[in-house]
DNA sequence: ACCTTAATGGAACGATCATTCCACTATATT
DNA sequence: AATATAGTGGAATGATCGTTCCATTAAGGT
């Protein structure tokens, strides 16, 4: 029978991917990948086939590795509002405690740098976007409970995914925690404020 | 006397600004930069110096020619809130006249493709942050008129620009136009509600 | 017409790019 | 111990990278 897959190949994706995360994808190759993985140019390509298919299982892994921990919260079937302010806090202290300028979103950095001229990378930026609006908009959903304002819902919730990612953005260009600090309590002040405002308006029907 | 300044030289900037603005800084090689403004390599190298000097020109090219023509009406003397709904429903519309996906904002491109491994960008794109920033507190002081909220108007004012570069940036990976511009709208109405609390509160005193 | 000089654009630089190949190593199974 | 094979890592591929150089061209001023 073959030789195992080695112990290195465990934290081959997660080394490719922290690279990417770092550098953007065109200021990677793939001897900067050889040196970050620790696993040899043949054994990539052998198993992934080459730069782009790697990058691609790096946003997959993207996706459990970072978003689900940290999204998760918000996704969990009691989330309300609360859950969507933990999520934000938690990424501005995850983001404190890495030190600063932070590595930003995998996905934010993915859409800027390629979404344009890759479609098949595109489309999973975009199923990102839909799975943070989906979470946002459930989350709200059991904080109001009012199936009138669902269109309503959903447009906050998307704003909410774009405002997040500009957020994660913005730590990618600043040394000063509290600068970020500030933006995310003005985000989650002013959707406190829309919250009780659709509140009053359910309440005066 | 030397031979003036080619009538091409003129959109030499403007050419590599676009470039840059569409496919990137990394993506953008010097036979492309060539090839899109039609002036020889070694008029680049004499006139710039080299690539990075080019570009931080375009940077430069881009507060003057993009910037400031949209960024303007909230910068303005008499500028209040209206300013500010008016920047970003006009941002909108370029972008819908222009066709998704849209190009976002250079500055925004360039914080996360290339502000964390370049100081001398960095420090540009923080100033074109701070300009933002300070177009929207004028114009919120403006609309309010309150010294005592000096703070809140700052703070609101920087989460409008991360805001704004949120929306530029989405911009880049959909094709969904009515989608981004629902985004822009709950962001107009969420300040218009913080606004208004602003005034409840200094009224109450 | 002659000089001066900005600008051209192709050649060439060494470096690096993604990718392919393969002789070799190291380990798990028999 | 022998065998099989996943993985290694250096060599080599052709292409392209940013940059330099320079003979040539073209358009002022005199």
């Amino acid at each position: 029978m073959p030789r195992p897959k080695s112990h290195l190949r465990n934290t081959l994706v997660e080394n490719a991917m922290r690279q990417f995360w770092v550098h953007g994808y065109e200021a990677t190759s793939m001897d900067d990948l050889v040196r970050a993985t620790g696993v040899g140019r043949g054994a990539i390509y052998s198993d992934f086939g080459g730069k782009k298919e790697l990058f691609l299982a790096c946003l997959s892994y993207f996706q459990d590795a970072s978003v689900t921990p940290a999204f998760g919260v918000v996704e969990a079937e009691d989330a309300t509002f609360i859950a969507i302010k933990t999520y934000l806090r938690n990424g501005v202290a995850a983001i404190e405690a890495m030190g600063l300028p932070a590595n930003g979103c995998l996905m934010g950095n993915t859409l800027t740098e390629l979404s344009p001229h890759d479609n098949e990378i595109a489309k999973v930026v975009r199923k990102h976007y839909d799975r943070l609006t989906n979470g946002f908009a459930f989350a709200l959903a059991n904080e109001i409970n009012v199936s009138s304002t669902q269109i309503e819902i959903k447009e906050l919730a998307g704003f909410l995914a774009v405002s997040a990612q500009g957020l994660w953005a913005y730590a990618r260009g600043t040394d000063n925690i509290n600068s970020l600090r500030e933006k995310a309590e003005v985000l989650i002040e002013l959707v406190t404020l829309k919250l009780a405002a659709m509140s009053d308006k359910v309440r005066s029907k």
